[in-house]
DNA sequence: TGTACATCAGTGAACGCGCGTTCACTGATGTAC
DNA sequence: TGTACATCAGTGAACGCGCGTTCACTGATGTAC
């Protein structure tokens, strides 16, 4: 993406950002499923016809959507390590964690169009791929980061790996070329990155309500909970 | 809810299933949020009008499915443990997470309903509440059984609880009236019930796709991890 | 630098559709005497 | 058991609304010579 010579060029990617911002903000009223082009165009005051020089289709407002919020939380994952230590590799892991959780208590409407209940007709198309799996990409890479400098020690007890699931383990593994891991740890990695969006996911939905005081703790201690399951510097650092 | 004497109170209970066996198909097709009283009265051959007598709104139509969903839910994991063995509790746990995770693979749309995305516009009522925590509180059932027949040893290591969240689970053992249980296996239970949960949406929603060949087999390991770290015969049993 | 043409942004009307809810009504069912 | 009245289920038309998308168009911007 170079930038832009023209005048012409300029304003489109600036009308372009500004049409995905009006939609943003709708998505907080209606929710995705009522994001409404007319609506967006009535916002910015144009023709409703207007917009298909910007886009195709509604869908493809909800593509980009989706993908600005998986790149966002990614960025911002991103942002959240790049100055600690390198050293304190469980320090990246729950900076992360918590970075994934502020963005979406921030953005709870772009959360749940990329981690709620999928849209009714709408089918991703393969774009979003590679933007949704940043943040678990960037988990992983802590994993190995840690297992090289060997400082990872998957908590003991818990059940053995079944061999299918082992096996599959170490096809993703490789997939990944992550080959020098350890199966159980991608299992337990898995387990922690399905724990941090089930977390965040019930308390966004209205299921802890009644509960802690303070849900930012609640997440804090379960996040350390995983990372000791993961291995993160087992029995020293804490 | 004595049985019907009229023809009029039969047909009346009769036709009100109906509506929403038709209200839960369209909900596979369309989902909640495009879910149409006309659609539903179209499918039942009536006037769109005619449903009034029956449900006074369609959020009130929508209620109705969300205390159905978490009705069928909580029957099937309470089913699912009714011919167990009394002794082994970490089957009866084991039951209970398999049956939440059947029910939702066999109704991902009624999952979505009581565990996806908020419906924009929709504010549940208060008599949502009481079935939306059966099979939590069925599963904190085990947990007290476990504990009072002394076979509940949390996994050790892990962080220790903060004492904000110390006091607030304690606040909370005593309203459910489960005083006698130690404040770590209260948050090591909610976060067990945050993976079932979050395992089976990340699954539903298309977030694991490309990853093992079987979740049920994935679930399975995961859900057991989790007995483990809540303590159901840790070290015995496996 | 100036002109001729091509490209593009945006308009406004229209198409065909579906929605939730209300209301006056008809006719069947239930109830009280 | 039979009648008179009240209750209720269901109809059909209507209200007022919003939607995505297409299309022929005007006028401004950009480009090639």
């Amino acid at each position: 993406m170079s930038a832009p010579r023209t005048a012409r060029s300029r304003a489109r990617l600036e009308l372009t950002l500004e049409i995905k911002d009006a939609a943003r903000r709708q998505l907080a009223v209606d929710g995705a499923d009522r994001l409404s082009l007319r609506a967006v165009a009535r916002e910015l005051e144009m023709a409703p016809s207007a917009l298909y020089r910007y886009f195709a289709s509604r869908d493809d407002l909800l593509t980009a959507l989706i993908i600005d919020s998986y790149d966002a939380v990614g960025d911002q994952a991103e942002q959240a390590i790049v100055e600690l230590p390198t050293a304190d590799i469980l320090g990246h892991w729950l900076a992360v964690c918590r970075a994934v959780r502020t963005w979406a208590v921030d953005h709870p409407h772009e959360f749940a169009l990329i981690y709620g209940s999928p849209l009714p007709g709408y089918r991703a198309p393969s774009d979003t791929i590679a933007p949704a799996s940043r943040v678990y990409l960037l988990l992983l890479g802590l994993v190995r980061d840690a297992h090289h400098a060997g400082r990872l020690a998957p908590a003991p007890g818990g059940p053995p790996l079944p061999s299918a699931l082992r096996k599959d383990s170490k096809r993703m593994l490789a997939a990944l070329d992550l080959k020098g891991l350890p199966p159980i740890v991608l299992t337990r990695a898995i387990t922690a990155w399905t724990q941090v969006i089930g977390a965040i996911s019930l308390e966004l939905f209205g299921h802890l309500q009644g509960g802690f005081d303070d849900n930012a703790a609640l997440f804090e201690h379960t996040v350390r909970l995983m990372a000791d399951l993961v291995g993160f510097e087992h029995g020293s650092a804490r």
